[in-house]
DNA sequence: TGCAGTCGTTTACGCCGTAAACGGCAGGGC
DNA sequence: GCCCTGCCGTTTACGGCGTAAACGACTGCA
């Protein structure tokens, strides 16, 4: 059975919780295997869905990864699909988290297009950090669901808009970025984090000998075969830079013009 | 929860290989219990995804909707996994079927420019015929795991590169607008998938009573809060033609750059 | 001392994917 | 006619899943 998970407990508060309890927790650890709470549990869910994915996460298996049975899981999430919501709003919160050096902080940005700079950074950060979660992120309807590109989180959604809004963009011309950018974030994320699935779970099978291996018949597809070298090559960083060059471009160009016209500013 | 009408005979066993349909049967599906294939099952199960969802696909519930037991299904598919990797196959495949009179067929194209116009309406058309299956076309590995971006089928990686190599462009940059393209197409997709799919799963649960729904504090996001009616508007359609056409702005700039240069075409 | 709360465990239920054994029907050689 | 052999759907069974409900053990306060 293994320990105690490690956890470094770096501490949002949630203001939701009254503390009805504090404890004198000096007294602290003697021999107790648990001390279980939501957070935890959710940082185990996200640990566990990168070591084994996230098929393999099951209540009685994180339970056990915790050193408990799988119903003292319920005393803090409701069910195993409220908790990958809990899972993924966890992840998307770490855009805020303090980076020491790095230009990750997207609040305190200069500019709009410094801000969307951070942001897709900061996603492209998250999406490498956990590629098994990321598909989560994604896929999960989002918090309001009347907002139609789903980032999940309002609270991102509403400082993007801001940020465009106090950059000159009409509200239409926010919301039209708004949904450019995310398209443009979502596709080239879920293609990365799904590449990188795919080469993982390459190593997971490496059975029968290594020769025999089914090769499937490339001589009816030439152009994919001369070109498999290329195909396997990962240039993965450098198009996202070049893509979201050109997104900033299209939109600074939607901007100026709407300036310069006045006019109706609602398409990209 | 929408209870699967089990259709278990009472007592009788049916002595007929036939299974002759007992005349009034319970308001179900117009299922011909006999003569089971593959290719009868992979579309029994994308109709039930369609109508239920990703999630409610059981091989039960599967092999009932065909009136059969689950054990049935193991006869033509292996397992579950190969079922849905056949669905997405078969999806896929609709592809290069024949349409009376529209602009779809991705053979007898005209010029690369036209096909990817072709391949993205085409892909479109499918994401939008079966919203709930078009998450698993993007998100199974691919069938040669060494193609990055993940189209899944070989067939179509083939012919998009062979047409770029047809309209001059060199391995390199056929490779590289392969993956802007496919990004692109993911991302816009997979957020208007989703968004349909957020839709429905509203219709799903008009629980408690009409008011008294637990609508979010929209006090903190003053930006969410006076566009809600423009983000809750659908320009799905527009939005994917104009970022398209910008694709193909950028790409025909690419492959024009190089020609006139004849230099390295490797960047997009 | 007791009482009430908190928290993890035990037990149980129905559904899941699927391995394995089973049985009824078809057709073909005798 | 017979039996043999495949085919094909059913039955049975097993271990694992999510989770409802009952059950202790422990803790702090009256």
């Amino acid at each position: 059975m293994p320990t105690i998970s490690e956890q470094t407990s770096d501490d949002v508060r949630d203001p939701d919780l009254v503390a009805v309890q504090e404890g004198p927790e000096a007294a602290g650890e003697l021999t107790r295997p648990a001390g279980l709470d939501r957070e935890k549990i959710l940082q185990a869910a996200i640990d566990f869905i990168d070591e084994q994915g996230l098929a393999a996460l099951t209540m009685r298996r994180l339970g056990s990864s915790l050193g408990v049975e799988a119903m003292a899981l319920y005393r803090y999430v409701p069910g195993r699909e409220d908790l990958l919501d809990g899972v993924v709003d966890r992840v998307v919160e770490t855009l805020w988290d303090d980076r020491d050096g790095d230009d990750i902080h997207i609040v305190d940005h200069s500019g709009w297009q410094d801000y969307l700079v951070r942001l897709a950074h900061g996603m492209r950060r998250i999406a490498l950090a956990h590629p098994a979660v990321f598909p989560l992120v994604v896929s999960r309807p989002p918090a309001a669901p009347w907002v139609r590109p789903p980032l999940r989180s309002l609270r991102l959604v509403e400082s993007f808009l801001g940020t465009l809004r106090e950059g000159g963009f009409s509200d239409q011309a926010a919301v039209a970025a708004y949904r450019a950018y995310s398209s443009f974030l979502l596709g080239h994320l879920l293609l990365e984090v799904t590449q990188i699935g795919a080469q993982v779970s390459l190593l997971d099978q490496p059975e029968g000998d290594e020769q025999a291996q089914q090769e499937t018949d490339m001589s009816e597809y030439p152009n994919l075969a001369r070109t498999e070298s290329l195909l396997g090559q990962d240039r993965s960083a450098a198009e996202f830079e070049e893509s979201l060059e050109n997104l900033l471009d299209r939109l600074e160009r939607v901007l100026h013009e709407a300036r310069n016209s006045g006019g109706d500013v609602g398409d990209l």
